[in-house]
RNA sequence: GCGCCCGUAGCUCAGCUGGAUAGAGUGCUGCCCUCCGAAGGCAGAGGUCACAGGUUCGAAUCCUGUCGGGCGCGCCA
């Protein structure tokens, strides 16, 4: 199914190919002036660009032959060359009809055939989520519902931070307690025992202590990266203790996500590799790729159009310790081998641009990448309202279960001030209030642009009016309020048809789905469906606010209405859990 | 020092592959619930798009410079 744009655009197209000029310059889009027309087409003037010639006379035989087009009832020139133009009622309602028609909503189909792996989330191990994850998580999730519904074959892999120094300096600090000094035997290999010594909480306390540690001392900073270079190499009692990291964390960090809504096809992390790291070695050495600087066993990635000369990737530390480059150079190797990608998204704060840039350069140069496009959708960096990392009262980072709860406090209170739900069960009230809270959390996240920086304002994550998800919930749940008493009293439900100009405009921001996919898919922007959702709300509000429609007594504009209301409810559902956000039954 | 990103309404932000009168939310001033959910709808005020040049028929958008802010620059992740 073709979007009413693309249509468009293609017609006019022809029409510009038929005077001998691009056919690209037919590219139609929504009109910026929608009180002048409903669509328009600017290659007029880029026409009259190449060809040195008159745009409105361009325009003017582009125009005759485009209103020849049945679909077309109105085709104007403004300004300059500016070709208006306005679509049949009778074409917008037959395309919307195909539209409630089509199950994937004439969704675009760009990624038929391909495969995407997303990289996001960005947690490590013994690390809790605080609300510099919100980002990380909530971008990536979006962009893998999104590629999924634009018909890719999408893998999301956690990719957890699980080898590196942090995994020492969790070592060397248990080592230093003396807590577990089992794993700590240089001549016991084990076994060691099934159960952790150490829980989810008490890793909570433990890193933050490491990793000071490790800052105020250059002695215990250098024991925690022999810490680390032990662990890499295999001593058994480290690899023990850092098994027990791992399941501990991935238990919690999974709770996490799913309570977030967050699901991940794969729970990789940045261990798994470690068996194919010496083979990339040795083949990078033998490619004479790979050279000694200072100890340290580097790649040279620098390209000659640079601005500025790019460090070389550290494959290997001068004490034999990998980096995080060498294991996502590493894990490069085993998705091509294992699903063959045609796409590694990697969503990422935009501060490590630099590191994919060599990672990238060094995949490609060594060509591990097989047909993989390498791409760094990088996001915004978090701040407070002082334009400094948010920070609670206490002086620590906020903590995403932490913010999740504010949120939702606020939306039961908000429920029991205007005492509304106040005859559900209570259970269910939570659950509205669990919804609701998300959904201005991620709303008011995804709303900004993806590689902005973000300043995080608690009140605004708080806020139920406006543009919010909580607004579009109600939306929605309006709706289905309708639909349901519609349902009970036996109506019928048919075709949208336009009898108004508020339906016309409803439906023609119905059509308009799949552009929206399309365009925050090329971008790997979900605002782009944050600004079409609410657009969408307010169009429905709008025809919702003149039309009352149960009390319709016109059977047949009645049904029609229905109809309407109920593809405005699958399109509002459909963008929403694209954003990871759901709608209750009722609020 | 070099590089990357940013500077748009009181506030928070869209728009940036050049196009018509620069948008939204919030806040402010009014109006609209005897009718499907007012977490709503309508109207109004509010802008030298940081500044200065340049390219173009046309610049918030592209280029150069200045100022202001954020971030990054070889053995952390």
């Amino acid at each position: 199914m073709m979007s009413l744009t693309a249509e468009l655009s293609a017609a006019a197209g022809r029409a510009f190919a038929a005077e001998g000029f691009a056919a690209e310059l037919g590219q139609v889009q929504v009109s910026d002036r929608p009180d002048l027309a409903q669509f328009q087409c600017n290659g007029a003037l880029a026409a009259a660009k190449a060809a040195k010639a008159a745009p409105r006379g361009i325009a003017e035989r582009i125009a005759a032959r485009l209103g020849e087009d049945p679909l077309i009832a109105k085709i104007e020139i403004a300004g300059p060359g500016f070709l208006n133009i306005d679509v049949t009622d009778a074409a917008l309602g037959l395309r919307a009809n195909a539209m409630a028609l089509d199950p994937r909503l004439g969704a675009p189909e760009t990624g038929i055939g391909k495969t995407a792996i997303l990289d996001f989330g960005g947690t490590n191990v013994a690390k809790p989520m605080h609300v510099g994850h919100l980002r990380a998580s909530i971008i990536g999730d979006s962009l893998q519902r999104l590629f999924r519904a634009n018909a890719w074959n999408v893998l999301s892999d956690v990719h957890l931070g699980d080898w590196g120094l942090p995994m020492g300096q969790l070592i060397a600090e248990i080592g230093r307690r003396g807590t577990a000094p089992i794993y700590f035997d240089a001549v016991y290999t084990g076994p060691y025992p099934e159960q952790s010594p150490i829980t989810m909480d008490e890793l909570e306390e433990l890193y933050p202590a490491a990793s000071a540690a490790s800052k105020s001392d250059p002695a215990l900073l250098d024991e925690a990266r022999r810490a680390t270079m032990e662990l890499q190499a295999g001593r058994p009692g480290y690899r023990a203790l850092w098994r027990h990291f791992f399941d501990v964390s991935e238990v919690g960090l999974k709770r996490e996500f799913a309570s977030l809504g967050i699901v991940f096809d794969l729970w990789k992390g940045e261990a798994d590799v470690d068996p194919l790291i010496p083979p990339m070695i040795e083949l990078l050495k033998a490619e004479g790729l790979a050279e000694t600087s200072d100890g340290a066993l580097i790649l040279q990635v620098a390209e000659p159009g640079d601005k500025k000369e790019l460090p070389p990737l550290i494959l290997l530390k001068s004490d034999g310790a990998v980096l995080y480059g060498t294991t996502d150079l590493a894990t490069i190797i085993d998705r091509v081998r294992s699903s063959n990608p045609d796409l590694i998204l990697y969503v990422v704060d935009q501060r490590q641009h630099a590191h994919f840039e060599q990672v990238f350069r060094a995949a490609r140069k060594a060509h591990l990448n097989g047909k993989a496009l390498l791409e760094h959708a990088g996001f915004g960096t978090v701040n407070g309202p002082d334009g400094k990392p948010f920070k609670t009262r206490a002086g620590g980072v906020m903590k995403l279960y932490d913010l999740i709860a504010l949120a939702t406090d606020e939306a039961a209170s908000r429920l029991a001030e205007q005492g509304l739900a106040a005859d559900y069960p209570a259970d269910e009230r939570a659950a509205i209030a669990k919804a609701v809270g998300l959904a201005a959390v991620k709303f008011a996240d995804l709303a900004n642009f993806r590689s902005s920086d973000y300043v995080f304002d608690l009140a605004r994550f708080m806020r139920f009016e406006g543009k919010t998800g909580p607004y579009l919930q109600y939306a929605a749940v309006r709706i289905q309020s309708i639909l349901r008493r519609a349902e009970s009293e036996g109506m019928a439900v048919a075709s949208p048809a336009i009898h108004s100009p508020q339906e016309r405009r409803l439906i023609l921001a119905l059509l308009q789905l799949a552009d929206a996919m399309t365009l925050a898919e090329t971008r790997r922007a979900p605002n782009v469906l944050c600004d079409y959702a609410f657009t969408l709300a307010q169009e429905f509000s709008r025809f919702y606010t003149e039309h009352h429609i149960l009390s319709e007594s016109d059977a047949t504009l009645r049904a029609a209405r229905l109809g309407l209301c109920s593809l405005t409810l699958s399109v509002l559902v459909k963008v929403l859990d694209l954003l990871g956000i759901e709608v209750p039954a009722r609020m």
